[in-house]
DNA sequence: TGGGTGCCTG
DNA sequence: CAGGCACCCA
């Protein structure tokens, strides 16, 4: 055997087998049999040498092979590479030596090279098998690669390079071969799974990168949230706890429901006090001199948590058969979870209604007498001016004007001077009772309000005067609560001719189409201006009032009457007709 | 004339 | 939702 031949083989078989196994894996055994200079350098050795090759293949004896091309499979640790490197040479070689080869061997030739493909398409190395985009790097195909080393293989073998001499060298030969591709089948496998490995964590690499600002930025907002649920949570169910073990220790607590711990009312007191002054003063910095526009009529509830005028609620009887039996919740005490609907509304911030850290044990006098006036002052933040209306023999009369003449301005304080004088004496606020009414409305009222709209779309001034007991009416106030039943009308009515119309103009011919479901979108569209929080159960009513007005436009602009300016009113008659009792727990429900 | 209503607009 | 306006009606 040539020399040059040997050397060349055994110079570069490290270099490859560390391509094939380590290889940085796959990519570089892949570069470098795409590399042209190598094979360059290859075919130009090869075809150096292959006088000497085709010699030492056809000629010596099965020991003087170089040990790679022996049959010997021990050795088929062999590597990959190896194999390889002795299958592309002989391949090169056969290519060239090709022409020359002698017509005899041609036949025997084609029939081993038939066995051999059959050999290796039964090994299962299906290409198709494997997704194509794993095998193209670099504009090379691996798939080619590899169906070209198959070809080498199955060149080596009809090439004739192998001896000839003896069936049994034949057979090793065979079984050699097989092991050799056997053993090439795994290595293969096992580079396709670390390729695809590296693959997939490359993409996914990549994809967290693009998303790692979005990532960082939802995790923020998410935990925020959690947080601050979290602290909800447990200061509900701190405050829920406390209050069934300890009511009277809550006796004390002021409108931000800061616990003292102290069962002493004077603490509590001097606590109650000392945060309202804070919280006033600091509600006070905004000049109300500063004020360019006017203000909303509705008060803007502040964050802090208010308390409720809760007299009624605490004081009156729970009578379990006026509950609102339209409630979701099955909770003994219905409506004090409406009043909790109306004050801490689930859109709300701060849902830690008071009753639930106040007793709801009305044996205590103590407990009944709390001063939720002076929880109310405290609330109250957003006063220009300072009136003493600390208690029930102020005269009424005595603001009723001015009231009217601020009725733009948001704010109201009953605290001022009052709250210097519970500062100073703390017992002073146990007794000290407010006035229950409230002069201006509250988002509260609004939620109200919106609730009494599905039992009456037509309220008149003097049943919203009965049921707005905690409102002291004036004609501004008034004229407000009626502007709101007729914004509620109005958007109601938009509703109903848009549903109507659509109605219409998907084809529906006929009222009997029509109908107003809890499922419709009609409803939803509804449900979600009046009731947004869902957790009013919509009076089934009020159904059947919405079909009927879906029906009344419905045949309205089916016969054209839409074209008088006036249309509407004629609906407007039918509809302000099927107004019904607003049920009187309606009444019961304080929500300043 | 005041109260109530609807429409339009912001 | 609120303000403004026009309109209707008792």
């Amino acid at each position: 055997m040539d020399s040059s031949s040997d050397t060349y083989l055994r110079k570069d078989k490290p270099e490859i087998l560390h391509s094939c196994f380590h290889g940085k894996m796959y990519k570089d055994s892949l570069t470098s049999y795409s590399n042209s200079s190598i094979i360059s350098q290859l075919l130009r050795k090869t075809i150096q040498n292959k006088k000497a090759l085709k010699e030492s293949f056809l000629y010596l004896p099965a020991t003087a092979l170089p040990s790679s091309y022996t049959a010997d499979s021990s050795q088929v640790n062999w590597s990959c590479s190896s194999f390889k490197e002795g299958m592309y040479l002989t391949k090169q070689h056969s290519m060239a030596a090709g022409s020359e080869e002698d017509p005899p061997h041609n036949e025997h030739h084609q029939a081993k090279r038939a066995r051999v493909e059959n050999i290796i398409r039964g090994m299962g190395g299906s290409p198709k098998a494997r997704p194509h985009h794993e095998w193209e790097i670099s504009g090379t195909s691996v798939k080619g690669s590899r169906e070209e080393k198959w070809m080498q293989m199955s060149h080596t073998l009809e090439g004739g390079c192998m001896p000839r001499r003896t069936s049994s060298i034949k057979d090793e030969e065979r079984h050699s071969l097989r092991q050799q591709l056997q053993n090439m089948q795994r290595l293969l496998k096992h580079l396709q799974e670390r390729f695809l490995q590296i693959d997939n964590l490359n993409s996914e690499f990549e994809r967290k990168t693009r998303h790692d600002q979005e990532l960082l930025e939802v995790l923020k907002h998410e935990l925020s949230r959690a947080v601050s649920r979290s602290v909800d949570l447990v200061f509900k169910n701190f405050s829920s706890a406390i209050s069934n073990r300890h009511p009277r220790l809550l006796a004390g607590l002021d409108c931000n429901s800061e616990l003292s711990g102290s069962p002493e009312p004077s603490l509590g007191a001097d606590v109650i006090t000392a945060q309202s002054a804070e919280f006033t003063k600091g509600a006070d910095m905004q000049n109300p001199e500063d004020q360019t526009e006017a203000l909303p009529l509705v008060i803007r509830n502040p964050h802090s948590v208010r308390p409720c005028p809760m007299n009624q609620v605490l004081k009156q009887p729970h009578d379990m058969t006026q509950l609102p039996l339209q409630f979701k919740q099955n909770v003994p005490f219905q409506n004090e979870i409406l009043e909790n609907l109306l004050k801490y509304g689930p859109h709300d911030d701060l849902r830690v209604p008071l009753q639930r850290i106040l007793p709801t044990d009305t044996s205590s006098p103590q407990i009944l007498d709390l001063p939720w006036s002076s929880s109310k002052a405290c609330s109250k933040l957003s006063s220009s001016h300072i009136d003493t209306e600390a208690t029930e023999t102020q005269p009424a009369s005595l603001g009723q004007e001015r009231m009217e003449a601020a009725c733009f301005s948001q704010v109201k304080l009953e605290h001022g001077n009052l709250q210097g004088v519970v500062e100073r004496n703390p017992y002073l606020s146990l007794n000290i009772s407010f006035k229950d009414t409230e002069e201006g409305l509250t988002p509260n009222h609004l939620k109200k309000a919106k609730l009494m709209f599905f039992y009456t779309r037509y309220p008149s001034s003097s049943v919203l005067k009965s049921f707005f007991p905690d409102v002291k009416f004036n004609r501004c106030i008034t004229s407000q609560l009626i502007k709101w039943f007729s914004n509620f009308r109005e958007f109601y009515y938009i509703q109903m001719e848009k549903f109507a119309r659509q109605a219409i103009l998907d084809g529906s011919g006929s009222t009997r189409d029509l109908s107003v479901t809890r499922d419709s979108e009609l409803f939803r569209a509804l449900n979600t201006h009046y009731n947004k929080a869902n957790d009013f159960q919509v009076p089934e009513r009020f159904l059947e009032v919405a079909e009927v007005t879906l029906k009344e436009f419905f045949n309205a602009i089916l016969q054209a009457k839409d074209k008088d300016p006036s249309w509407k009113k004629a609906i407007y008659k039918v509809i302000c007709k099927l107004d019904g009792d607003v049920p009187d727990y309606f009444k019961s429900f304080a929500c300043s």
